[in-house]
DNA sequence: ATTCTTCCTTGACGCATGTCATTGTACCCC
DNA sequence: GGGGTACAATGACATGCGTCAAGGAAGAAT
């Protein structure tokens, strides 16, 4: 259970509460950050589930979230990763269907809960907010639509490459400055990528003996990534 | 070459203009409406090239569009089809960045184009454009991530039903009620649905073998819709 | 420590699907 | 009509990748 609590004057979550609010006015900002509604939630626990109906919108003030598909046949496919500053469970809300996927924690995480209702009116009435809003939509749909390329396009040892910079780019590295800051299964990778477990793990090995990355249990350090990019093959 | 002319008051133009802007506020509307600028595009004319800076969004009042990445090795793959009433080329606008996609017609076009800034001060001004506009852009967001979902699970079989039953819903069908209202080449469907022209072709004979579809050059005959559902193997 | 469970790893196998090559067909231009 | 270009169709072939199966490693629970 999500130990729940209401907390305006709370620092922390002040602190880093989601960066798209910023851009709302003032007053607005004030009227949200009063009605939000922090939780925490433990490593693998859902926040929300695919299929449910939306009653607000989530930010994230820390830790590590995926969106994920749960496909026909019951495989995963991961659609988005989630982290501090973000905010998801937009797109369900706005255009006002049930949650196309399910939100699950990747580790203990803290997030805010902001109301159906005021975040629409805010929205209605702060031209900024939309605006940022919009950009938003627009930048994922850009980034879906050319994960939409690749995926008809590219083969999988490309798209591993590439889905391990994008894991760097979302969630960084630790202090060494090789490893990922994250510990995924590599079913969650393969899921990432859209492949099989088993394809993501021999090409994994590969990588290794290549040279481009250390394995560790879940730990990736990043050896060579140059190599890496040049593997992802990345035009655009 | 596009034939432009500034008509405010053609009917034609004023019939079909945009189905969005009719959530704009009337006084609005009016002035989008007297800067537009509508166009003639011939079958296989480019309205918009990948990689260049947008100064406006096009709104279809006719004709069938459709919108392409050309992925690293030159294959193009479809990321939409565009029908009268809808808009293209929002997104580079609103995330203030490149087109990511080309624009060509399907067949001859009648496109308005709407200039950069009255847009986005129309919208800064009109908010339930604006949500409107969220609305579409949440829309389409939900469909990309489907399609990933499907691209990386589904056999090619199954997509191509699904592309069928897509195009369907898109343009329609013709008076027969049973032919796909929109000629497409073998290379068009195989770039749709995210795989060689030759698979796409040898499955569509397949089709034709099983009854599901009649085949006469470009034109395809729903013959079996529900058999085409049943192949399409939809869940979600 | 021991069991249990979950996850990782590797091998073997087969099929779906991409690539290459060839022929056939329709349409267009002069 | 002839020749050209673009597209469609089919066969042969290779292989990337998914599936099945079995063994090993690591962590959790008792």
């Amino acid at each position: 259970m999500a130990t729940s609590f209401h907390n305006p004057s709370c620092q922390h979550c002040k602190d880093r509460f989601s960066s798209i609010f910023c851009k709302a006015e003032l007053c607005n900002l004030e009227q949200i950050s009063e009605a939000k509604v922090c939780s925490v939630y433990k490593k693998g626990q859902v926040i929300f589930h695919e299929g449910a109906y939306p009653f607000g919108v989530y930010c994230i003030n820390d830790g590590k979230i995926k969106l994920s598909h749960s496909g026909d046949d019951g495989r995963e496919q991961i659609i988005r990763l989630v982290k501090a500053g973000d905010i998801m469970g937009y797109k369900a809300l706005l255009s006002n269907e049930r949650y196309t996927a399910t939100a699950t924690a990747l580790e203990d995480s803290s997030i805010c809960f902001v109301p159906k209702d005021l975040f629409l009116s805010v929205l209605q009435k702060d031209a900024s907010l939309s605006f940022e809003m919009m950009r938003i939509l627009s930048s994922e749909l850009r980034k879906a639509e050319l994960r939409i390329t690749h995926l008809a396009q590219k083969p999988v040892r490309e798209r591993l490459a590439e889905t391990i910079l994008f894991i760097r780019e979302t969630y960084g590295l630790e202090a060494d400055g090789q490893t990922l800051s994250v510990r995924l299964s590599r079913e969650e990778i393969a899921n990432l990528v859209g492949t099989a477990t088993e394809s993501a793990i021999r090409l994994l090995s590969e990588f290794r003996k290549d040279g481009m990355i250390e394995l560790e249990g879940k730990k990736i350090r990043l050896l060579n990534l140059t190599e890496i990019i040049r593997t992802a093959n990345l035009q655009d």
